[in-house]
DNA sequence: TGTAGTTTGCGTTAATTATACGCAAATATA
DNA sequence: TATATTTGCGTATAATTAACGCAAACTACA
């Protein structure tokens, strides 16, 4: 009766960027067969002696050469018994920001293909990664209006129109780029920086800074960030 | 170099319960050795063949006789490669709700003790289980400002001062009775039953009812629950 | 040099929501 | 019948959100 567990434990990452009201995952080229090939999250089995955050590291860094800005655990995907047909495989995700200034570099590591996906134009991926794609996204707008991580999203110097943007075209909603920027600014936790960015047309725009520190004084006193439209 | 993976993987449970104005844990005392004995989560391993949830119900199954009215996987436990000294072990926590009048109900299977904890008065328990309990607390807190879970710690019908009580006690603020029943009866979700609560003094109470189909039906036109305080 | 087009940055006002209370109704108990 | 207690409903004020107006600062082009 008493059997030995058999059940592999993976790692997988869903590594967001973002770049003229783009929102892009990073996917790669996973080969079964010769001809089975199919685009996945990157992730992999977790080492006997590595934490699961390490592990994601590694693999991210094994199959890719991306920056991240920040990472934090999704859920783990282990209800379906069958979602890795060879092996009962349990999967913890973690979803990760990148810069959108580090966002050009793609690292085609040796046979391997790595690219940025639209969010819009994402391809039929192995295993269950659609599901676990889609709750990242659900995860990903959810904690957009509730913690300051689309600063994470774009580079340390930023335009506010950029900010304004990454928050329409994530949550693919309409907002009054006044009432946003009088609510983001009265927050007082980002640094007018002195730079102007190399304009397109129209007036030239100050950019500006996200303050950690300052913002970490308010998260001490009670603050509560928090992004809402109607 | 490539190694079989060898680690093991398992669920624990934060069950919790609400009554007279405490909240509660359930946890069952677990034998090591002959004298080494600790409180623990409920949990276990999960066998080859169930799902992380089913694993979950069958171990708690196993161990208590609670019902539950609310079950939601909170994190998975894999960062610390020690935090069981006898094997790597990842542990996917689930916290889950009972029914205060459900709470009474304590099951001693065979040796095996079993109790509800006031959340203020936990021992040391077994391996990193006061993280763990600790995480879920938080996350309990966080869940009840968002989403209307309240109502499954409370019986079917309960009265409008037990809701209160409960906010006030989990959440350890103070609220305004008569604004918190505004803004709850506002939402337009509860329904209020032709019952009388057996008083102890005072104005004798009404019995209310949260109305499932009510509430979804809110959710679909875009409604969304919250309780703030000051 | 001037005009049109564009984007930024700062305001103002109305609508909505939250906060802070007041107080009578309905009961048990003394 | 008076007192203590808890419920249930209201109202005034403060705070926040939503909806808009508009000038400033640039580019491009005639």
């Amino acid at each position: 009766m008493e059997n030995l567990q058999n059940i592999r434990i993976a790692v997988d990452a869903i590594v967001f960027g973002y770049k003229n009201n783009n929102l892009y995952v990073l996917l790669i080229e996973q080969k079964f067969g010769s001809a089975d090939k199919y685009w996945a999250l990157p992730g992999g089995l977790v080492k006997n002696d590595e934490s699961l955050s390490d592990a994601v590291i590694r693999e991210l860094h094994e199959e890719t050469n991306v920056q991240l800005t920040f990472m934090e655990q999704l859920y783990t995907f282990g209800d379906d018994i069958y979602r890795d047909s060879r092996n009962r495989v349990i999967s913890v995700a973690y979803y990760a920001l990148v810069d959108a200034s580090n966002l050009e570099i793609k690292a085609d590591t040796d046979a391997e293909k790595v690219q940025w996906f639209k969010i819009d134009e994402i391809p039929a991926l192995a295993f269950d990664h659609n599901l676990i794609l889609k709750s990242a996204i659900a995860r990903l707008k959810s904690k957009l209006t509730y913690e300051p991580i689309g600063f994470d999203l774009l580079p340390e110097e930023f335009l506010f129109s950029d900010l304004e943007n990454l928050y329409c075209t994530i949550l693919e909603k309409e907002i009054d780029r006044r009432n946003f920027r009088k609510k983001i600014l009265s927050y007082g936790f980002l640094d007018q920086t002195e730079h102007f960015s190399p304009i397109k047309s129209g007036r030239p725009a100050k950019l500006f800074k996200f303050n950690d520190l300052k913002y970490n004084e308010l998260i001490k006193k009670g603050f509560h960030f928090e992004i809402k439209f109607a």
